[in-house]
DNA sequence: TTGAAAGCGCTAACAA
DNA sequence: TTGTTAGCGCTTTCAA
C-alpha cells in the first residue's frame, strides 16, 4: 500500500487540508510546517494517487489515442509524436487499437471515455452517418485524423485531391502514358469506398482528363498479380502509383520477379516517404504526407480545446514528392 | 455530464446498490427490477466511470507499457503484441516512452504508479543496481523486456550470448575469415555498457575462438564510415554483423556507395528480420528474435501475477537465423 | 429482495 | 494559518 494524504496527516499531525497545501503550493501555509511536510513527504516516497485526484478535479491529465493498429508507420509515426508533445503537456496517453473493425472502435471509445479521458485523437473506422454518430458520443474534446469523413469537426489531415492530383500531375511530367492507382484499401471490410481515397482518386482523374492521358484502379487487396498482368497488356509507358510505400515496394518486388524493372520498365510512387527511414534498396519516389506533423497538431487542438484557447478547428498538413529512383 | 449510479437510481426509484446488483449481476434481485433497471441503463447509454471504479476495488485494468520510443519496429512490434493480447483481456494500454533517459524512465514510471496501474512492462533504460533499486520501488507486478540486466527478476528475452555464438557460427560457417561487430549502442548515454550487446560479443568471441578466426567491434553512433575504413584496410573475406538490420542497411548503403557490394564483397548480417516486412531490396541475412513473442509473453507474465497464477520468472524467447541475400 | 452507510484518496469551499 | 466537511462515482459490508 502507498502512502497518502491521510497518512501524512497522521505522521506529521496536521490536518489533510494542511497537507494538501504544502503539497499542492497553494493557499498560505506556515513555511515551517510546509518544510516539515515536503521532507516527510520526500522520505515516505510520497506518489499522489493521480486517478484519486483526477475524479476530485475532474481533470485525468490522459489523452487517448485510437489508431488501426502499430503494424504500420504511418500510424506509430503518428503516434511518437502525439507522445513527445503529450510528454510536454505533462499528459499521458492511452493507446487503442480499433483494427479496422467498427465494432472494436465503438467499443474502445467507449472504455477509453469510462476511464475518464481529457481528449481523445482518433483514427476513425467508421465513416458518413455512422462517425458521426460516433463522434456525438464522444464526451470530451477530439481530433479526427483525417478530413475526408467529416466536416464541421476538430480534424487534421492532408487535402487527399490536390495529393492525388499533384502526384498524377508529377508522374504525367515524366512522360508517362498511363497511371494505376494501386489501392488495396480502396472499400473497407464493410465494401464502403474510402473518403480519403476516392479524393484521390478523383484528383488522379482531374490531372489524366487534363493531360488527356489514362489511369485505371486496383482495388483487390492482392493486387501484386492482378498488377503484373496489367502491365504485360498495356503497351503504353506507365506508372504504378500506390496508397502507400509498402504497396508499391509489393508491385515492385512482384513486377521484378516477373522481370519488369521500376524506372526502366515502368515507374513506381507511393506515400509515406520510407525513403526518410530506410536506406535500403532503391529510393521509391513518393509523397511525403508528413505523418509526425500530423500527430503533432492533432495533440495541440485537442490541447487547445482542453485549456480553453483558440484552435483552428481544421488543419491543413503539406505534403510533398520527394524524388526517388523509380520513376 | 454522464450519468451516474446515482442518476440510475433516482430514475428508477430504487437504491444505488439495487442498480449495483442490475448491473454488476452480483447478488440478489428481483429480475423485474433487474431488468427495468437494465433497459434503463442502456436507454440513458450508461457508462460506468472506470476510474472510480478502480478505486473503489483497487483494479484498474490498466497496463503501462515504457519503451524507448516508438520510433523502433523493434518496440511497435513488441507493443503490438501486448495491445492484442490485453485487448483479450480487457486490459487497457498506458504508454509511455523514456527516450533512453534514466531520468524521464524514472518520472515515466513514478506517473504511472500515480495513475494506479496494474502491471507494467518495461524495456529499462537503467542497468544494475540503479535498474534494481527502480523495480523494487514498482509496487505493481511488472515485467522486464530483456533480461540481461538483472536476474531474480520476471523478465522476457532471448539468449544474447546464445544469439552471439549462433550468428558468428552461422557467419562462420560461410566462410568468413573476420567478423565486425557493428554496435551503436553499446555503450548508453552515461556510458555504460549494454549488457545485452555485451553477451553478444563474449558469444561472438567464443565462435570465432572456437574457429580460430578474428573479430572486432565498432561502437561509434556514426558508423558508417569507420566500417568502410575497416572494410578497405582488411585483406581477410569479412563479414559485418550488425546489431538490427536497420544498421546492417546502413552498412550495406555506406558499402554500396564506396562501390563494394554486400553478398559478392563481404556479409552483411543483422538482428530483426526486418525481411518479415519488408520486401523491398536485397533481402538481408538476419536473426529473428522474435519480438511479437517477446510482447505476448510480457504481457501475460504480468496478467498471470496480478490474476495470482503461476507463472515462469524468465521466459527465454528463441531466435533463428532467416537466410537472406547479403552473407 | 432491498437500502443505508462507509470508504477508496483526493480537492475545494467554508469555518475557525 | 489551520481544520472541518462534503463530494467525485463506485463497491462492499451490514442491516432491514
Amino acid at each position: 500500500m502507498a502512502i497518502t494524504t491521510k497518512d501524512l496527516a497522521r505522521i506529521c499531525g496536521v490536518s489533510r487540508s494542511t497537507i494538501n497545501r504544502a503539497l499542492s503550493g497553494n493557499g498560505r501555509i506556515n513555511p515551517e510546517t510546509k518544510k516539515k511536510i515536503l521532507e516527510k513527504a520526500k522520505e515516505l516516497d510520497y506518489q499522489p494517487d493521480l486517478n484519486a485526484r483526477s475524479m476530485a478535479n475532474g481533470k485525468s491529465r490522459t489523452l487517448g489515442v485510437v489508431v488501426e493498429d502499430l503494424d504500420n508507420r504511418f500510424y506509430t509515426s503518428i503516434l511518437d509524436a502525439i507522445l513527445q508533445e503529450a510528454e510536454q503537456d505533462s499528459y499521458i496517453i492511452n493507446i487503442g487499437i480499433h483494427q479496422n473493425r467498427t465494432s472494436t472502435e465503438q467499443e474502445v471509445l467507449r472504455t477509453m471515455l469510462g476511464h475518464k479521458v481529457d481528449g481523445i485523437i482518433l483514427n476513425p473506422v467508421s465513416k458518413g452517418k455512422m462517425l458521426a454518430e460516433r463522434l456525438d458520443k464522444i464526451s470530451v474534446p477530439y481530433c479526427v485524423l483525417g478530413f475526408s469523413e467529416i466536416s464541421g469537426r476538430p480534424c487534421v489531415g492532408v487535402d487527399e485531391y490536390k495529393l492525388g492530383y499533384e502526384a498524377a500531375g508529377y508522374i504525367i511530367s515524366k512522360g508517362y502514358q498511363h497511371i494505376v492507382f494501386v489501392v488495396p484499401s480502396y472499400f473497407d471490410l464493410e465494401g464502403r469506398v474510402s473518403g480519403a481515397h476516392s479524393l484521390r482518386w478523383k484528383g488522379i482523374q482531374k490531372a489524366i482528363g487534363e493531360a488527356g492521358i489514362t489511369a485505371s484502379i486496383v482495388t483487390d487487396l492482392s493486387y501484386a498479380r492482378p498488377c503484373v498482368e496489367i502491365f504485360r497488356r498495356c503497351s503504353k509507358k506507365m506508372a504504378f502509383f500506390c496508397s502507400a510505400d509498402f504497396d508499391a515496394k509489393a508491385v515492385g518486388s512482384a513486377l521484378l520477379s516477373a522481370g519488369y524493372l521500376y524506372g526502366r520498365d515502368y515507374g513506381l510512387m507511393g506515400v509515406d516517404a520510407s525513403q526518410k527511414y530506410d536506406n535500403w534498396g532503391p529510393r521509391i519516389t513518393s509523397v511525403d504526407n508528413h505523418t509526425n506533423l500530423m500527430g503533432k497538431y492533432a495533440e495541440q487542438i485537442v490541447m487547445s480545446q482542453i485549456s480553453g484557447s483558440e484552435y483552428e478547428k481544421k488543419v491543413v498538413i503539406d505534403f510533398n514528392i520527394m524524388e526517388g529512383e523509380t520513376l
